[in-house]
RNA sequence: GUGGACGUAGCUCAGCUGGUAGAGCCCCGGGUUGUGAUCCCGGCCGUCGUGGGUUCGAGUCCCAUCGUCCACCCCA
């Protein structure tokens, strides 16, 4: 156990045997998004609290109890970002974005809420998040899908599934809501304490609840999908047209609801029964009001966003990522004068061999210290360098996979055959 | 915020009903005056999460606190 600095809590150091998963999982999004011509946004990790409240809702639980709020010197409200969409909106309004303009844009970084950290639920977590704004869709919402569908494929993910929902206009959620909240009303002593308190505030949630005993009383209540307005009706039915033309299994499941106020029409979750309690691995859907509300021009939008360290983790178990790039050389040397001569060597190399990995063995010690490093970094040949070598003005190149054979080569010529022995 | 389990060496863990700490891995050195991965020998490493209490004596029992994990809640 360390004394110490602790590290905040839920907030994590990804360590080097780890990153390889991350780099991956990294580069697998930047080609995604390149092949589909979305274009990278980087915006602040910290903006004015108001962004937030206004665009997630005051009475959603992120802005209630879960944000990092401060104060700065000079007595502004500040908080670090929960999620990426509100920032991004707020740059388009603020860089003249919007007026008719369309932008596919995507963005990756951490999020912070303050929750009890568990299993794929922590205080700092990565999203990958995508945004096409000024799209009325459905065809972008379609697009937007088929990418992720693309992603778990490249990934080699299986363990995932699409649940999708359109929760109408704010009108014709609105009307929806009324009569959900007259249906409870009328069985509110079949309700828990839970759906008691969001039966005022946001009604929509208690269909989601895990309570087994509010299940029969859920399975009661009137849907949302019967109460759609007729153009959110055929923008939803188009959706689910584009996506069997695609040929993206998804089920419809009336009881999605997202946790942020700002959504409208398309909504949607990819889940897997392979993290334990937090399954969503990425969801998002539209919010045609948002900009507007923000201030902007009125302008369509989507998004959603994906848990990096959740995918991660599916990654880990699925144990399809390649292993970390190893050195190529490893070069050995002992001695004051060796040892120079070795960093200028593996200067010369790199300028020589480009392509290849050329780790130099600092830090001294025994040749027997040494090459047991060597072996460890997992390259495949050795270049020994002592002084014996520097008197005749050779390197030994040794061989530490299969047959251990150790050949000299003059050192003008080591760049040369090196690459010989790397091509065999 | 609520509930449960757990905190012993850098890592993985052992330590029976209280008698003042142990193994493997890692790291370092030697066996091989300059050669790894195998083998052998040796060495380094602990305020037993922290603070109180009970006791002649606490890693072991009690309380508090911090942390980790899992679940609720919520969500990526």
């Amino acid at each position: 156990m360390s004394g110490g600095i602790q590290p905040i809590r839920g907030m994590n150091d990804v360590l080097p045997a780890e990153i390889g998963l991350w780099q991956h999982l990294e580069a697998a999004l930047r080609e995604l998004a390149a092949a589909y011509g979305y274009e990278e946004i980087r915006v602040p990790v910290v903006e004015h609290t108001e962004l937030f409240k206004r665009s997630i809702g005051e009475f959603t639980d992120i802005v209630e109890k879960e944000m990092y709020t401060f104060s700065d010197q000079g007595g502004d409200s500040l908080t670090l970002r929960p999620e990426a969409t509100a920032g991004i909106a707020r740059a388009a309004i603020s860089n003249g974005m919007l007026r008719g303009q369309k932008h596919k844009l995507w963005c990756i970084g951490p999020m912070f809420r303050h929750e009890r950290p568990q299993k794929g639920r922590y205080r700092q977590f990565h999203q990958f998040d995508v945004e096409a704004i000024g799209f009325e869709g459905p065809d972008v919402d379609a697009e937007l899908i088929v990418m992720m569908a693309r992603l778990w494929r490249v990934l080699g993910l299986t363990r995932v599934r699409l649940k999708l929902n359109s929760l109408g206009t704010p009108e014709s959620r609105a009307a929806y809501r009324d009569k959900l909240v007259q249906y409870f009303r009328g069985h509110e002593q079949a309700l828990d304490a839970d759906s008691r308190r969001r039966l005022g505030g946001n009604p929509l949630r208690i269909l989601d609840s895990k309570n087994p005993d509010m299940q029969a009383l859920i399975a009661g209540a009137p849907l949302i999908v019967d109460h759609l307005d007729a153009a959110s009706s055929e923008h939803f039915g188009a959706l689910q047209a584009a996506l069997r033309a695609a040929g993206v299994d998804f089920s419809i499941d009336p009881r999605l609801v997202r946790g942020l106020d700002y959504y409208s029409r398309t909504v949607f979750e990819w889940t897997t029964d392979a993290l334990g309690s937090q399954d969503a691995v990425c969801s998002g859907g539209r919010y045609d009001g948002l900009i507007a509300h923000l201030g902007g021009e009125p302008t369509p939008a989507i998004g959603f966003a994906m848990g990096i360290e959740r995918v991660v983790e599916l990654l880990r178990q699925a144990g399809t990522v390649p292993a970390a790039h190893m050195p190529d050389v490893y070069i050995v040397a002992q001695g004051t004068r060796a040892v120079s001569a070795g960093l200028a060597l593996a200067e010369r190399l790199r300028d020589e061999l480009p392509r290849r990995r050329i780790a130099f063995g600092a830090g001294g010690g025994n040749f027997k210290a040494q090459f047991r490093r060597a072996d460890r970094s997992g390259a495949r040949l050795a270049l020994v360098i002592g002084d014996s070598e520097l008197e005749r003005g050779v390197v030994a190149v040794k061989n530490l996979r299969g047959e251990a054979n150790q050949i000299e080569c003059p050192m003008s010529e080591v760049g040369t055959r090196l690459e010989a022995a790397l091509k065999e």
